[in-house]
RNA sequence: GCCGUCUUAGCUCAGUGGUAGAGCACUCGCUUCACACGCGAUAGGCCACAAGUUCAAAUCUUGUAGACGGCACCA
């Protein structure tokens, strides 16, 4: 057959349904499926409809009581390319998302891009130089910042087309970049307001300075990292009035900076010079000798130089001690002249190897050490960073502090997922946080709102003519410097909603109708999914944001993702080399593979990569593709219809088999655990679940039981073409009066709704199924959407019906499942041909029997026997394998064909197995303690299980004495 | 230094007071009419180590060892 343009999509399969073409077989008779899945088709056709339909936007929603379900994405950079830590994320968001919006929420999946800062500017100096051999100076402030768009119109979609292949339902019609001038107003907003109260302060403080970069760093931009080869200098100073100190330094060319040494008050050695001075060499500088606490009498010599523009504990004692702040670096990292002229102009390393040659030369080197230095490097460039006094914008974070501390406190929130152990460290963080320094020196940014006139004075504004208001005069120059970008990250949750200055709570009528309504709908977010590595840097701001300017938490939830490692366990780097492309994954193996490998693996755990999980899984999707082909081979006239499966209806209680009341048990668990799990964002659980219920369940033993059933049945009975009304099996519903073909009915129900599980974490897979079912429509849908077009994205996601667990099936099934695996264990282990059929001997209690007596034709066929004899008790020959399960004692008689040796050994090997057991149990039982303190049905269960092992022993046992 | 996590089958990982699970790999069989990206049947673990609590501990407590992470300090 060949009809690649019709079957490659089944909307037009049902569009010629709806045309009632004369040859009418071709409506239903569906084009065989290829043999294996191909996930490049599906993948190309249905991203690009979903987007263009609006099935992503919340306005897809038509009931206006939904209740809303809101997800931001962590902007990734627009600097940035996919990695596994991005795939990871957005898979869970995703699977969530979908999940929620088959339930029937008004789901908002907000996505968007953050400038990053340096990062951007960086990548724009480098091609600066590379195709002009410009520096931004040369082209001044205004034409960069011109560059930087430029280059941000130009790559800065990469990203979100990366976004787009991993298949993720997020609104692009609401796409935001943080350098775009609503969120910049926003910004801008918050900066003023913090300000006015005090919370934004400007000041001269000890920095983080990278001198490469040459900006100013937050504390959590600073990565402390051992350095090779780390030297301890030993400085002599002369005192005045004879004698001399001895200093251990790191960084000896800071002495020129030293304005005082320190000792300990108690330490017996300084005593006598605490007060005296030191004549500093190379300097002509006379600086006093102090006492303080600070100073450990244990480390190096116990006499401490002082340098307080240059280190934040020299810092404090110089504040301390009113010492004077002696700056001599420049912004690189080079000497300036207050280091003197020999000294001028000099690298930081370089002058520290022309100060130890000089204090050589003085006879003032005491000694080198090595010394194991820790020291603070850049996280994005690795230079060391140079702690310098600087005047620099920061945020107090007393009050922002305690507004996240008080949420925590007072409702335990955000409710981290896992609690342990972000809870603790997020609290403890909190507690001890210093202010964040908020100003960088870069063009690319969101520029600082305060202005200054000549006189000094300073104007924090939300515009130019704001300030030229409050300063009377237009002579005003605007600080030069950039917010640091996770500034207006801080901000995501309510700038992407829209929010434009009013606070949400508390919420009256006059302001209520104010405020946009995104914000209003979407705000506070139902949960943030991300990585440990931002938990300081964005997690906790959002969070003192959110509370400060709408009142309210951000998200309720915080889902921490583990870390993907490599295949040896090892994090994946640039440097290393050793990361995973997710769309070279994609490429090899497909996206849902992909999505369920990862989502697979999401416990909050790290965990190694492993190409072999998403093997397994492209395996997975490849099985269910072809159960599909297997359905719709076999589906001929019938299609989708829940009522062949219900209840309770008179007919349908004559033709269910145990199968079917299995499976459809089978799947109402299934989807009743799939819930829970995704309530608590057990995603591993779930996909569990769902690759257990597909293909052990339905494949393995639902469709082989069925099979002869259903094969060729389908044609048989041509149902009306009426619409079948159907909704989910498993929400209830209803369905008209139809008769439909039962058993190719029944498996094409069953795997809808399968189907529609699956859909949150295989999106691409499903809907192509989905829309080659016959059957399927947008009365399919949830209430929500029935008015959209069919998709199976908008169908009811199953909730599960407790009702339609059917316990019995489930046991007589798991009676049957036995019996076929014993079976087979004896054919396999006696190593019998399935070309010879036997007959298989069954003695079993009268409920039993009647068990297997329905299900004959089952037994028959999957155990690969020619007949059953079922009776209360064996009777058969001596040249019989045997074998006992919990409800059936079993013979095979197979005279001419069994090794008694073969069979002796595998009886021992089952009568050694429940041996082990029994010796357990008896051991247990016979304790007193156990059978006097243990809850009484735990004991009656034992007892149980100890009477059924003592007769399936003796069974064995009489077995194995025949064949002696 | 402080805080924390992990250590379960060859590998990667679930499990979490009441007889130890999955995927992959391994062994044996199968061209069974959806699928060899498959089907069937096995094998494989005193759950890092030690002590404690308990009728019962892989699961709770404490300690030890190893791996890893966060924070702080480092003159």
């Amino acid at each position: 057959m060949s009809e690649p343009g019709a079957a490659a999509t089944g909307f037009l399969s049902r569009a010629t349904r709806t045309l009632s073409l004369p040859l009418p077989v071709l409506t239903y008779c569906f084009m065989e499926l290829a043999k294996a899945y191909d996930p490049k088709e599906a993948e190309e056709n249905h991203y690009k409809r979903w987007e263009g339909s609006g099935f992503f936007a919340p306005e897809i929603n038509q009931d206006p009581n939904a209740a809303p379900f809101s997800i931001v994405v962590p902007p990734p950079n627009v600097t940035g390319s996919l990695h596994m830590g991005h795939a990871l994320q957005h898979t869970l968001m995703d699977a969530l998302t979908r999940w929620k919006r088959m339930q029937g929420y008004r789901t908002l999946f907000l996505v968007g891009v953050d400038h990053a800062g340096i990062s951007t500017q960086l990548m724009v100096i480098r091609q600066l130089k590379k195709e002009e051999h410009k520096t931004p100076q040369d082209i001044g402030r205004d034409a960069f910042v011109e560059k930087v768009w430029d280059w941000k119109h130009k790559y800065g979609g990469e990203i979100t087309k990366q976004i787009r292949k991993e298949g993720v339902s997020v609104d692009w019609s609401r796409e935001r970049f943080t350098m775009e001038e609503n969120l910049s107003r926003t910004v801008r907003e918050v900066f003023v307001r913090l300000y006015d109260e005090g919370w934004i302060y400007r000041g001269t403080r000890i920095v983080n300075w990278c001198p490469r970069d040459k900006t100013v760093l937050s504390d959590l931009e600073v990565k402390e990292e051992k350095v090779k080869d780390g030297k301890l200098y030993y400085l002599t100073y002369p005192v005045n009035g004879g004698g001399t100190v001895t200093v251990a330094t790191t960084r000896p060319e800071t002495m020129l900076g030293d304005t005082a040494v320190a000792v300990n008050q108690s330490d017996k050695r300084y005593k006598d010079l605490i007060g005296k001075t030191i004549a500093l060499p190379l300097t002509n500088r006379e600086i006093p000798i102090i006492a303080d606490e600070y100073v450990d009498p244990e480390f190096g010599t116990g006499a401490v130089k002082i340098t307080p523009a240059h280190d934040a504990n020299d810092w404090e004692i110089g504040e301390r001690y009113g010492l004077e702040k002696l700056v001599i670096m420049n912004d690189d990292a080079t000497m300036n002249a207050a280091a003197g002229a020999e000294f001028e102009g000099l690298d930081r390393y370089d002058a520290r190897a022309k100060l130890i040659e000089k204090f050589e030369e003085l006879g003032l080197l005491e000694r080198i050490e090595d010394y194991d230095a820790t020291l603070p490097h850049c996280e994005r460039c690795k230079t060391v960073i140079e702690p310098l006094l600087s005047e620099q914008w920061f945020v107090k974070m007393d009050e922002m502090r305690d507004l996240a501390l008080k949420l925590m406190r007072d409702e335990g929130l955000p409710h981290f997922f896992p609690a342990v152990p972000h809870t603790k460290v997020y609290t403890a963080w909190l507690e001890n946080l210093r202010d964040w320094t908020i100003s960088r020196q870069l063009w690319w940014g969101h520029q600082i709102p305060a202005w200054y006139d000549d006189a000094g004075n300073t104007y924090v504004a939300r515009t130019k003519e704001e300030a030229v208001a409050k300063a009377g005069t237009d002579d005003l120059r605007q600080d030069e410097d950039v917010l640091d970008t996770w500034f207006s990250s801080a901000l995501w949750p309510f700038s992407t909603l829209g929010w434009s200055g009013d606070t949400l709570v508390p919420i009256d009528a006059a302001s209520a109708s104010k405020l946009p309504s995104d914000l209003d709908t979407f705000y506070p977010t139902n949960v943030l999914v991300t990585g440990r590595d931002i938990l300081f840097l964005w997690v906790s701001r959002m969070v003192m944001t959110g509370m400060k300017f709408i009142g309210k938490k951000p998200f309720d939830d915080v889902v921490i993702t583990g870390t993907v490692l490599d295949k040896n366990g090892q994090r994946m780097s640039k440097t290393k080399g050793n990361g995973i492309d997710p769309l070279d994954v994609f490429e090899r193996f497909g996206v849902d593979a992909t999505r369920m490998a990862l989502a697979g693996s999401a416990t909050g755990m790290d965990f190694a990569w492993r190409d072999e999980k998403v093997e397994s899984y492209r395996n997975f999707a490849n099985k269910i593709w072809n159960a599909t082909r297997f359905c719709l081979m076999n589906a001929g006239k019938s299609r989708i219809d829940a009522a062949t499966l219900r209840r309770g209806d008179a007919e349908n209680e004559e033709t269910l088999s145990l199968a079917d009341r299995w499976i459809v048990s089978r799947l109402n668990k299934t989807a009743m655990a799939v819930n829970r799990a995704l309530e608590t964002y057990q995603f591993h659980e779930a996909v569990q679940l769902l690759y257990h219920f597909f293909w052990d369940d339905f494949c393995d033993w639902y469709i082989e039981l069925v099979k002869d059933e259903i094969v060729g049945s389908g044609d048989t009975l041509v149902p009306t073409d009426a619409a079948s009304g159907s909704e989910s099996l498993l929400g209830g519903g209803t369905t008209d009066g139809d008769k439909s073909v039962p058993a190719p009915s029944r498996i094409l129900t069953i795997l809808e709704i399968a189907l529609r599980m699956l859909h949150p974490f295989m999106p691409y897979l499903t809907e192509d199924l989905w829309l080659k079912l016959p059957g399927v429509s947008n009365e399919l849908h949830h209430a929500a959407y029935r008015g959209a077009e069919a998709t199976i994205m908008l169908t009811d996601f199953p909730k599960g019906d407790a009702s339609a667990i059917d316990g019995a099936a489930e046991a007589e099934m798991s009676a049957v499942i036995d019996m076929i695996t014993k079976v087979r264990n004896i054919r396999a282990e006696m190593n019998i041909s399935t070309a010879i059929k036997f007959t298989v001997h069954i003695a079993a209690d009268a409920a039993m029997q009647s068990v297997f007596k329905a299900n004959e034709a089952q037994i028959l066929k999957l155990a690969k026997a020619e007949s059953l004899v079922i009776a209360d008790a064996l009777d058969v020959p001596k040249a019989s394998a045997r074998a006992v399960t919990n409800d059936a004692s079993i013979a095979v008689p197979l005279i001419g064909l069994i090794d008694f040796d073969v069979e002796r050994t595998r009886l021992a090997g089952q009568i050694a197995k429940l041996t082990d057991e029994k010796t357990r149990l008896d051991g247990q039982l016979s304790n007193t303690n156990f059978v006097e303190r243990a809850p009484a049905d735990k004991v009656q269960e034992l007892r149980d299980r100890q009477t059924e092992l003592n007769d399936q022993i003796a069974t064995l046992n009489n077995n194995l004495e025949a064949l002696k």
